[in-house]
DNA sequence: ACGTTCCATCTCCTTTACAGATGGTTTTCA
DNA sequence: TGAAAACCATCTGTAAAGGAGATGGAACGT
């Protein structure tokens, strides 16, 4: 490393019999000769070598620790647990995480990735600090919510599905005659949602299955554009047209809420800040 | 963790006084609360929390380092390092190297995939332990080589090439009209190679890279079966037919070959075995 | 109310880490 | 070839750190 045991000490401002007597207890202790004294200057042997990678590996660890213990102590927030409904768009969030650990290595960040309603109820019991999510017109006093972008809907079904070649308009006695696929907070007590039309519907957790059913024909639903462009695009599902947005809205707002008791930390305002900047127009 | 200083200290046999002072310097020097006292037993603080968990990261690699030193101290070598020919087939490499890693998990591995040649060479100059290889006639007496599998070869051309629809028998002649590509050592001289046909050769050290020439139709080559076998089957290229094993071997030995003067170690004894144990029927 | 369990703090002792000095060996250079 | 320089191992003494043990006060359970 430093070419002699004098060498390193004077890198390290120690003297000489420090660092020779230093390797040698841990030659002793680990029972191996680390270098090979038979020069002039002592060279790493084979085990040397390697255990001084893995060394090296330890001290990374630790300088990190004392990196983290530093950043708060600065007034970093300890750790920044987000959660975020499982149909906000992946692409910004990524991204805007990404600069976040740039901005702030030394920040743990936790993520929850759930079904709909799950971000709401982690920052409402405090699981987490920051939610992503579409809010429900259940706004309450204790929650912050910042606007991050519109969400377009489009109501959609399978090309082999009745409605597709439906000509009539499509009112919603029309649509009710029709199985609707709709997501639902599974901890809700399952009352009259938001925007559910037909009498019959089924009930998902989780978008992507649901999506799977749609593709399948099973009936129809609205699902946020982004999600199925590609299927749109090739044709293997067709959107409905519904002009009405008495129905069914257009869109549907994404906010970023946190609790209004908690004030937010350092890292937790430059996030909200770097989702704000991302473009969140669509695709993936 | 414990749930108390004085149940940590009996957990690790000091006195709770020790325990206590340690957490104190601790927090002094990094200038952080770590456990609210405000209560009868300690609890974390969020910065406590978490800072734990990287400490225990730190831990982690600090055993593992202790793990390597004694592994290495019990007789294991402190590191195995591998050169592999490119055209040696990935998946029973992949399968021995992940088992050796389960029996011997604080082995240093080092691995070296090169154009061809460069296996046999790393042996020799010492640069790799083991190297897995095809061995070309050049067998000299300082390298031990035990015997792997036979990789059979299979000589290929596109489906448009004039060859492949050639009626004639297959002669060197017929060969010799057309371009064959060949896989060369780039730091061997080019003289006359191994079963090189053709007057007019086109050399590639990567054998992906001759594939996609092959592929394209600029010439005929050799491949081993179990790289072409997908296109073979698809109709992407088409096997040529040549009975005459004087022209072209049907098959090459793949060897595993290290250097005799050196021993190998533990591991990469562990290893050869292993290889042997492999089904090295082809396939990816 | 009393015993138990917990923590903080103090003192004392052991261990560890380091500085400084010494002697021996190899390399370098005149 | 011979002196200077640089290197290492080893020894001794000292400062710092880590831990043991004792003490006192607060919280908890019975």
């Amino acid at each position: 490393m430093a070419g002699s045991f004098s060498a390193a000490g004077r890198k390290l401002r120690r003297v000489q019999s420090a660092i020779s007597h230093a390797i040698q207890t841990l030659e002793d202790t680990q029972g191996l000769q680390l270098f090979d004294r038979s020069g002039r200057t002592p060279r790493f042997t084979e085990a040397g070598r390697v255990l001084a990678t893995q060394a090296r590996q330890v001290l990374r660890q630790a300088e990190a620790f004392e990196r983290a213990a530093q950043s708060i102590a600065a007034g970093l927030e300890p750790e920044l647990s987000i959660a975020v409904d499982s149909f906000v768009p992946t692409g910004p969030v990524i991204r805007g995480l990404a600069n976040l650990q740039l901005a702030f290595p030394d920040l743990t960040v936790t993520l929850f990735t759930e079904g709909i309603g799950a971000a709401e109820r982690r920052v409402r019991d405090g699981g987490a600090t920051l939610g992503l999510c579409a809010l429900l017109p259940s706004t309450t006093q204790d929650l912050q919510a910042t606007a991050l972008t519109q969400v377009t809907l489009a109501p959609v079904v399978a090309p082999t599905h009745p409605l597709a070649s439906e000509t009539r308009p499509l009112t919603r006695d029309i649509l009710a005659e029709h199985v609707q696929l709709i997501l639902t907070d599974p901890l809700q007590r399952p009352g009259p949602s938001f925007s559910v039309v037909s009498p019959r519907v089924w009930r998902f957790v989780d978008i992507a299955s649901r999506l799977e059913f749609l593709l399948a024909g099973f009936g129809w639903g609205t699902m946020p554009h982004h999600l199925v462009e590609a299927a749109l695009d090739s044709g293997r599902l067709v959107r409905l047209m519904i002009d009405d947005p008495a129905v069914l809205p257009g869109s549907i707002g994404l906010f970023a809420i946190h609790d209004r008791r908690r004030p937010l930390g350092i890292g937790a305002r430059w996030l909200l800040e770097e989702l704000q900047r991302q473009g969140w127009c669509a695709k993936s």
